[in-house]
DNA sequence: TTGTAAGCGTTATCAA
DNA sequence: TTGATAACGCTTACAA
């Protein structure tokens, strides 16, 4: 690759300290705001570094200083909303500090984490934030060795103690039950997410807390595996609808596996919320949709990602402190899909699991597509 | 802001040189490929800079060579998954290359986007890309002649010759149009974009010309304005559906107000497909809902990002060249939301603009909140 | 084929 | 209060 020096030339500390015939020391002590420089000579230099539009090179300062006041951000999807909020939030608080932010979609490759990671410490950022990465193993540990600060949401690093910024999920299960025993609901499925994910595990652990105390049905078979996926929420959701006693509610460890629910109990003949009550997780875009009106424990992201920068803000200030554990608050947002249970429960049409994958192979399918 | 110098010293080119008892540009020109290196000493080098785990800083690289490996990214909204997903596609080919990517989300602000820039330009990095920003003006232009090179698509710069990446967005609303009108429509409403936007623009001229060709009618009252959001598009679809002669189709110039054509149709008993058909611009992920079922012209967007990397890298590789101007073809995605006019018209209920803001008052209200 | 030295733009240290 | 000088880690003329 050639490279290309057609760059203009650059002012220079060197040229602000020679116009004013001064030392490049003394112009930097100035603009850094040193109060060993006298008060009349700060204000010739600031008035001159205006007009010779001058700005410090944060390249050369990156080199000096070992910061480059640029902040690493690793998420799995940047086309993810509910990831994008959170860098939002992040960014307007960084950003209003000074700092940039550098992206890294990992598409949920541990490969391509490990090695955004270390480019990114190679780049010298001031911190490292890992949004749903999967933190832990041999090789991560030996990373966190070389790395700049680091903080966590979504996944904890088992062993490891980071900062880690989340949310009440364990809380938020148990309110989601809570909302629907109090509406007579006993028999209640609950959808996984991924088993890597500590947000997810404290979403099955705040269900089964929830079914414990309450006092509801406690068959395992109410528990389903599910990834986070539309495709895993079309096979949980079949599965605990054909259920012989099937639950008359849905808890999904997130909202997208929460649609594929709807779309599948309407399939099934099985009216929302009249013979299924539906809630998931996060609410994201499409759950606030009249046609969706999805029942969801909100995702406070951007206040997740503003709590991260502030967090940064505050290491970098205080130097070494102890590894926070922040955990926010989530909200019940209370829609469409609940209700109260059937008083009796309606018989069916045979649904099997091959007018499953019979719907699945259309359901995406549009009615025709045309190149123009 | 303290300085944390707590880093681990770091591995230089020199540490490796004393090693090997060789010169530092030695290892230099052996780590960079030059011919010139002994294919002996060579692999020694290689050999032990992987022992070392030496990998060069990127940060006095950048120093020397005016060159950060770094590109800046502007975009209205991080959290816009259409905009996510041409980021998603640019990072692939740059991450691929050995770029970073700069992010930052100008919410629309004309300032934000300025300052970003700037920032981003004194940070020098290799290019910028800018994604539906306001580009034009004064002010930018004299930015313009600082800034390294420069990518747009959406928004192209009248007057200034910038590489520019975008999509056939006049084809698009061509083949919106010949579609329904195939179908049969003859009276075809249009819901415009912000009139800052080059693509909104030819999305209208592509309405414009088809409504010409096609001999369909050419009422003034049937375009509307709109800004891309949900409720400019509640507005400009009660305004349209209140025409004593009404429209049996309307295409938006994006999905977020074809939904809420949608939802205001249906909000006044109109039927989606029999009485209205329906089609928007994007493909944005709620569309392919089957409770939405939107039809829409596909935004490329993976694609778009992946040209802008491929522009950019054939840019780097090949120094000046002419700027290039690249459309990418879109795709008409067929769904439920189109259909045949009805025979004859239904006569409709009363559904004023006290009802609709009565309505939206309600919209996204939530049956309950509960904070647990 | 390898080595020497200058310089990229800052900031920190120490001397004046 | 200001100035001279030495890093920071790398690349690149140019010399050997």
């Amino acid at each position: 690759m050639k490279v290309r020096n057609s760059r203009k030339p650059q002012v220079t500390i060197i040229d602000v300290a020679r116009e004013l015939k001064l030392a490049p020391s003394t112009v930097s002590n100035a603009l850094r705001g040193k109060p060993v420089v006298a008060e009349e000579t700060r204000k010739r230099i600031l008035a001159q570094c205006k007009a010779m539009n001058y700005v410090a090179s944060p390249v050369a300062r990156a080199l000096r200083e070992r910061r480059t006041f640029t902040i690493g951000v690793l998420l799995p999807d940047i086309a993810n909303p509910i990831f994008g909020d959170i860098v939002k939030g992040l960014d307007s608080v960084m950003a209003a500090s000074g700092f940039a932010t550098l992206l890294a979609s990992t598409e949920g490759s541990r490969e391509r984490f490990l090695i955004a990671a270390q480019t990114f410490a190679k780049r010298d950022v001031d911190a490292l934030v890992m949004i749903s990465q999967p933190v832990g193993g041999e090789e991560f540990e030996r990373l966190v060795e070389l790395c700049p600060p680091i903080v966590l949401t979504h996944r904890k690093a088992a062993g490891l103690d980071l900062d880690y910024i989340g949310m009440d999920n364990h809380g938020g299960s148990m309110a989601a039950l809570r909302h629907l025993a109090a509406l007579g609901h006993r028999r209640i499925g609950f959808i996984e997410g991924p088993e890597q994910s500590s947000a997810a595990q404290e979403r099955l652990d705040g269900y089964r807390q929830a079914v414990q105390e309450l006092g509801l049905d406690s068959d395992p078979a109410l528990v389903c595996p599910g990834d986070y996926t539309l495709m895993s929420g079309f096979k949980a959701a079949h599965r605990l609808l054909s259920i012989k006693k099937r639950p008359t509610a849905i808890l999904a460890a997130n909202d997208l596996m929460a649609c594929a629910v709807l779309d599948i109990a309407v399939q099934m003949g099985i009216c929302i919320p009249g013979d299924l009550s539906v809630i998931g997780f996060d609410d994201i875009f499409v759950s606030s949709f009249p046609q969706i009106a999805l029942s969801t424990i909100r995702q406070p992201a951007s206040e997740i990602g503003k709590a991260i920068g502030l967090r940064l803000i505050g290491r970098f200030d205080s130097g070494n402190c102890p590894p926070c554990h922040v955990v926010l608050p989530t909200q019940l947002v209370a829609r469409a899909s609940i209700a109260p249970p059937a008083r009796r429960k309606r018989t069916l049409g045979r649904f099997s699991e091959q007018d499953l994958n019979a719907y699945l192979r259309n359901r995406w399918k549009p009615t025709s597509q045309v190149h123009p």
